[in-house]
Order: structure tokens, then sequence, then C-alpha cells
DNA sequence: CTGAAAGCGCTTACAG
DNA sequence: CTGAAAGCGCTTACAG
């Protein structure tokens, strides 16, 4: 077996609560016992039972990350381990543990996620997307269970860690205007996603505010994954003479748009979002600093699962900064 | 407070050690108990406390996927994400959850991986990388603990999923000789990865059948990641005009190579390896079947768990099939 | 076929 | 400053 707490209690001649308490470094242990205690435990390499700590103390030190549907685009993407870093670094720093929360489908998801709340395996969840109405988000609210949301929230009484994804995209734009471009394409991800939305709302307002007009023709948006059979035609739909830069929302659209101008011997600039320095050759990116998400979003849901304990209800809202990078 | 055993016993009026026996389904329950037990479940929306539960069965319920240091490449490469939908998938299909384990270096890794263990909140392991003299993996084997390797195990002694990466690089290489192609360019990743050891042994075996002799100058390894300053020197280093094709152990190598080849307006087919269709544009791919390599490290790590539990010790090794696909 | 009792390894009041 | 007791919510022998 295992050693247990009683063993180091014995070892160093004290009651079994007493290690507890020199576990939680309480002040009133004498700093004698303390030490005693504490070597006991090294010599034992003691190492307590976290189950049954968190039966008692009703706290699991587990935050789950839930993902979409295993099938997603979401995958594909560097965003997901880029972002992981960030979230294991400030949960370790916080002896936190981190556990994964998915399914087949959506029935799936919600009965992983319910026996993960009910059956008290963890103290908050980590929404790695952000859908209109998802099941699961709805659950939580209803639960009233801390979460947050690595994204755009649907109701405004959520909390959130995320980009100003239209000032980002604004930004993006005006780097291309500040060299005098006016024929700047944009190509989006799903338009279902509110991250598109947001960045085609950013690439319009800086059109607008530098009086160029917005032209229809100049605006895709893909649905799921970009390269399909289709996204070779999307970009024969362009008026690609007269272009002066592009701008995606995503780099995996930002590889097939570079890939078909290199193929078509085309030289227009690209600029894209990525969570990584991108392995492409294209102008400039917008890093939206997934790292940094994933910590903050560790420190905020940490700060929520205290508010809860101590009753209380606070929306947090957490902007990340992005930086625009020539690459 | 949650609803518990005793809530869902009162209302059906049987004992809670009943309630256990209809949730493990024991034949010794009465059809009609069973059946009483069970609306009273579902009235309740009962989930027992998973803590309580491993506390007394001695069992979490919870594997464990160890990552490497959270600065590795590793996290870069399409394979962690792809692997990881396989393994929710069998997981989930065998009610056991996904926890992470990692760290910013390897102390930290380490220490979190024995309070897990100590702490019984894991049956087994999964180690998503494999590197000679890992300590985890030393610890894993010094404590007898049940995991598995997703890759190549220095020792023989060891559990492990992998592809046949010799078998799929002479596949890769035959491939290109079958058409009549003699000078074919090797270009690995981090020579110290048992991969890229392999698939060069795999390289070297192919042409020696086809007693085309080994050129030096044909082959060369990166370090680490590979889009670095030097990359395209290397590139450069390689007889171009006379290649017949390339190919490489890494998609993160395919790009930059591809990349090179488009920007010099060279058309000389490539091959690599993925664990998605590759999202750029190259002569074809061995897809290592990521998805069913996690799928199958989950089984075998179940399996492992129970003979574990039943005292025995065996040493699984199951190979993925790779399937080569011309794009 | 089912119940009462004991116990898993902690922590938390309660005492002193 | 520290200990003894009770209890968290389950499951597992032991009885009958």
């Amino acid at each position: 077996m295992r050693v247990t707490i009683k063993d180091v209690a014995k070892l160093a001649g004290v009651a079994p609560s007493t290690v507890t308490r020199v576990i939680q470094n309480k002040s009133t242990i004498s700093d004698e016992t303390k030490k005693r205690v504490r070597e006991a435990m090294v010599e034992l390499d003691y190492h307590p039972n976290l189950n049954a700590r968190s039966l008692v103390s009703q706290s699991s030190q587990v935050i789950a990350l839930v993902l979409p549907i295993d099938s997603d685009v979401f995958y594909q993407n560097p965003f997901f381990p880029t972002v992981l870093r960030g979230i294991t670094q400030i949960a370790s720093d916080n002896d936190y543990a981190i556990q994964i929360c998915t399914g087949q489908n959506e029935e799936r998801r919600l009965d992983n996620l319910k026996q993960l709340i009910y059956g008290n395996r963890v103290d908050g969840l980590i929404f790695l997307y952000s859908n209109p109405n998802d099941p699961l988000v709805e659950f939580a609210i209803k639960d009233k269970f801390p979460f947050l949301i690595l994204g755009k929230a649907a109701s405004p009484f959520v909390s959130l860690v995320d980009n100003d994804n239209i000032k980002a995209a604004f930004d993006a734009t005006d780097y291309f205007i500040q060299q005098n471009y006016r024929k700047i394409a944009f190509i989006g991800g799903n338009k279902e996603l509110f991250v598109s939305q947001d960045r085609y709302e950013g690439y319009k307002e800086a059109l607008q505010k530098a009086g160029i007009p917005l032209d229809e023709k100049l605006v895709h948006f893909s649905f799921g994954f970009m390269l399909e059979d289709n996204s070779y035609q999307m970009m024969e739909s362009l008026p690609l003479a007269e272009l002066d830069a592009i701008m995606t929302t995503d780099i995996l659209v930002a590889e097939v748009v570079r890939q078909y101008l290199l193929e078509h011997q085309l030289t227009i600039p690209i600029i894209s979002f990525d969570s990584i320095k991108p392995r492409l050759d294209i102008e400039a990116y917008i890093d939206i600093n997934a790292v940094e998400l994933g910590r903050e979003s560790v420190r905020t849901i940490l700060q929520i699962i205290k508010d809860h304990k101590e009753g209380k209800t606070v929306c947090y809202r957490q902007l990340i900064d992005h930086t625009i990078t020539k690459l």
C-alpha cells in the first residue's frame, strides 16, 4: 500500500490532523513540529490521496477543458496546443490539474460533463470554443457551476477571456491602408463563428474610417475547413489582378491562399491571424497571444472558483492584447 | 448539496449497498428492484461522487496523457490533437476520463506525475512522446505503474503502440523508386528522435533493395523546429537540379521544402508523413493513422490496467498500419 | 436476493 | 499549540 497520513503522523509522533495542518501551513503549528512533520513526509515520500482529500474538502483541484465535438476543425488549428501550453503553466503553478471533456456527439459531451460536475471531479470549466446556444454552456449556467469561455460569449453575463477581435482586424486592415493599399480582400473562416464575424466587422470599420467603400466582391467566407475542392474556385472569383492585398482571418485559410498565389505566380501581400509564428511566408500576422490567453483563462477561472466558494458571482471580461508582426 | 446514494436508496426503498449493486448490474439483484432503483436514479438525476468511489475502489477511471515539456516542437504538429481525438473516443466509450500531465521543466513534470500516481488520481499513463532515458518513463517502470508509450521505446520490455516506421519509410521511398526515380533526397526531422532514425533506416533499405547507392549528400536532418534561418541554406546545399524526388519525415519539414520549391519555381515531387490530410499540395503522403493510434493506445492501456489488477505483467507491442495516399 | 456495518484516507469542527 | 472524534459518500465483505 501507499504511505498514508497515519504513517507520517506516527513517524513524526503527532496526530494525523496535525499533519494536515502542516500541509496547509497553518500558523498555529509550532515551527518545531512543522519541521518534524515535513521531514517525515520527505523521508516517506508522502503524497496525499487526492480522492480522500477531495471527498472531504469538496474540491478536486481539477479544471476541465471543454472541447468541441471531436470531428471539429478546431483540432486542425495550432490554437489548441498553444493555448494548452499557457493553461498547463498556470494550472501547475497553482497545483491544479487539467482534464479534457469532449465526445463524439452533443449528447455524449453533455453526459461526460455532467458526470464530471456531479461527480465532484472538477472545480471549474474552461470552454475552448464558443457557439451560440451551446447546450453545455447552458447547462453550466443553469447549474451555476464556475466556468468561463475562451472566446466571445452569446450572453453578456458570462465570464470570458478573449482578444479584441474587432480591434485586431481593424489594425490588420489598417496596416495595409497605411501602405496606401485600397483594394483589400477579406477571406474569412466559418461565417457562423463569432470570431469570423468580429474580424469582418473590424475590416469594415477600417475601410470606412479610411473612406474606402466596401466592395462585396472582395469578401468571402469559407465554411468549415478551407482546403475543400471549392477553395480554388473561390480564389478565381476574386479580381486578383486588381488586388493590393489580402487579409485572412485564419492561418488555415491563409495557407490555401498563399499556395494558390504561389502556384499562379502572383505576389499579393497577405496578412493573417495565428497563434504561433506562421510557417508560411506571408507579409505580416496578428499574433493573438494564445499562450497568454491560456494563462489568463486559468487565472480567471481560479478567481471565479474562489468567488463561487464565497457565494459571490462576478462576471469577468478579460481582453488579451494582440500584436502585429511584420515577417 | 448534490443528491447522494442515500437519497436514491430512500426513494427506491432499499439500502445504499443495493444501489451500488444495481449500478454494477450485479446478477444477484432482482429485476424488479433494479427497475425501481434505476427509476429513482433517473428521477433524482443521480451521479455518483467519483471521489468517494475512487477512494474505496482504489481506481480513478482516469488515464493521464503525459506530454513533453511545454516548449517542445511537439505542440506544433497536428499529431497531438489528432491522436487526442482517438484517445477521447475510446476513453469515453469505457467511462474513462483523460487528464493532462506536463510541466515547464523535467522536475515539474516528474513532480506532477508523482502527485497523480501517489495521489491515486490516475489508473494508467500514455506517454505521447519517446526519448531515450526519460525520467518519467523510468519512474513509471520503477513504480510498476501501468503505462505505455505511443511511439518507440528504448527498453524492449515496455508496452507500446506505434507505426512500423521503418516499413513506412521503405514504402514511401519505394513509391518513388517504382516511378523510376533514383535521385531521392531524404530530409528528416530531429535526428535525436527515434522516429527520424527509423524513417531514415527505411529509406536506406529501400534504396539498397533497388540497388541504388546511398548518397550522403542527399540526406539531411534538421534539429528541432524546421523553419529556422538555416533551413533554406540546407535546401541550397542539395543538388536540386538533378533531384528526382524528395522524401521528408515530417509535415512541418515538408512545408518548408514545398515553400522553397514554389518560390524557386521548381517542381520536384515530395512525399511526406502526416497525421491528417496535408494542407499543402504534395505528391503523396504516408498517413500514420493518428486517430487509430490514439484509439489503440487506450484499448491497450485499459488492458494493461486490468492485467495489473490481476497481478499480471504483459508487454504489449501493437503496430498500427500506415497507408500511402496519392494526392 | 438484500441489509447493516466497517472502512477507504483524508479534513474539519470541537475541546482543551 | 495539538489531539480525538466525526464524517465526506461511496463499496465491500459478512450475514442472513
